[in-house]
DNA sequence: TATAAAAGTTAGGTTAGACTAACAAATTTA
DNA sequence: TAAATTTGTTAGTCTAACCTAACTTTTATA
């Protein structure tokens, strides 16, 4: 089944709103704000889309994704995720250009490109953002996003995004060996300003608890 | 001003006529028939287009691109090709599977991302079709498309593209050492029939006419 | 628990871009 | 040059998605 993109746009954010709510159900309203567009669209969309067995109502405006909606919205997270890694990573777009143009490149049909794009980038499991890019089947690794300030001492991570996207911060990363994907191994900190001790490429330097908070990392 | 999707296909469609058509002007129906719809669909739009002031009609029917159409007709041609030669070069497309994915990728709207895609691919000045790719002011190479088996003895070409593209004739190019954008020399040819020495690489090979004839070259 | 506030739905209208059917203008051909 | 054919236009519908305004249902609060 073919989707158009305004459809697909309310099964992704339908999704993305489910997540962050947690428990809690997604209302209509709620649903209509965030897409920026009246509770009367949402509703005639939604009526479509239940037709369309995509998602369905329970009790009275709370709206659910069926399986086959929840799966069409995760491929298209999949697709904005990696094209978003494919413009940071070979395009040299900046940290905060790859949203709007992955917002439109996601609703491009083609399975062929999107597992080619994926074996371009060498099968990547993260975005510049630091968020877990979805395989095919939909899987992805749920991890705590976590910064460098949290990694206790003897452990090791690696560098899967930053927060700050100034010139200034990105250049003192670059200056210090680390780029995306990184190994860091933390030493030690100090006590006295919780700066911490940390080890890339064999080097060991000092960074402040401000800069540690600004890097996204896994665990490994 | 930015164009919808469809508005687009309207001036890339009727600059590809016009340029097929030479000296001849495209009518309402030819338009029509190119895009699959009805002749007053392709009436209606052509309305809304002339008050945009992106094409006109010179007398009754016959439509012609402003400078301003022309212009946006170049820039979706140019983004075609970039992205076809991408598709080929990049995610290892075949051939014949480009066209219909870049038809979507051409709508995509980011200056950015053309240029980046640009320079990513190193200025390619052909498409994997060996069609011109025009430059961001839209001027293009307009090469007569040479096949290998047209070029004198003596001379030197390029290799831009191929007209066959099966595995077979595909693994022989490979075979050979020819790849896209390869020099070839013709040291000379055989009067009975018509095969032809070619140098690749420094290696002296002889190949037939047919193949010769579906290789396509620009002299340089 | 009655009522006010919030949330959701229905009704009716708009625009883009398609369609068919009917009509008008050009062009070709007898 | 008149008739036949081709080509282009107009008029009136249809669908997807949006909108506003009015109404109904649910939830929260006095």
């Amino acid at each position: 089944m073919e989707l158009t993109k305004n459809e697909e746009d309310y099964l992704k954010v339908l999704f993305m709103l489910s997540v962050e709510a947690g428990n809690d159900m997604v209302g209509t309203n709620h649903l209509a704000a965030d897409l920026g567009l009246a509770p009367a669209s949402a509703n005639g969309m939604l009526k479509k889309l239940t037709e369309k067995n995509l998602v369905y109502n329970e009790k009275h405006g709370k709206w659910v994704l069926t399986d086959q909606g929840k799966s069409i919205a995760l491929q298209l997270i999949r697709k904005h995720r990696l094209w978003e890694t494919f413009l940071y990573e070979k395009l040299e777009f900046t940290w905060d250009e790859v949203h709007e143009v992955a917002e439109q490149l996601e609703h491009i049909h083609s399975k062929k490109l999107i597992e080619k794009l994926d074996k371009f980038l060498g099968y990547p499991e993260f975005d510049p953002h630091g968020d877990p890019i979805p395989n095919e089947k939909g899987k992805y690794k749920a991890v705590r996003k976590l910064t460098l300030s949290e990694v206790p001492s003897g452990s090791t991570c690696k560098l899967i995004a930053v927060k700050d996207s100034s010139a200034a911060f990105l250049q003192y990363v670059s200056e210090i060996g680390l780029g995306i994907r990184s190994q860091i191994k933390v030493i030690g900190r100090q006590a006295f300003d919780n700066s911490i001790r940390i080890e890339v490429d064999g080097t060991e330097v000092q960074v402040s608890e401000k800069f540690a908070m600004n890097i996204f990392v896994v665990t490994v």
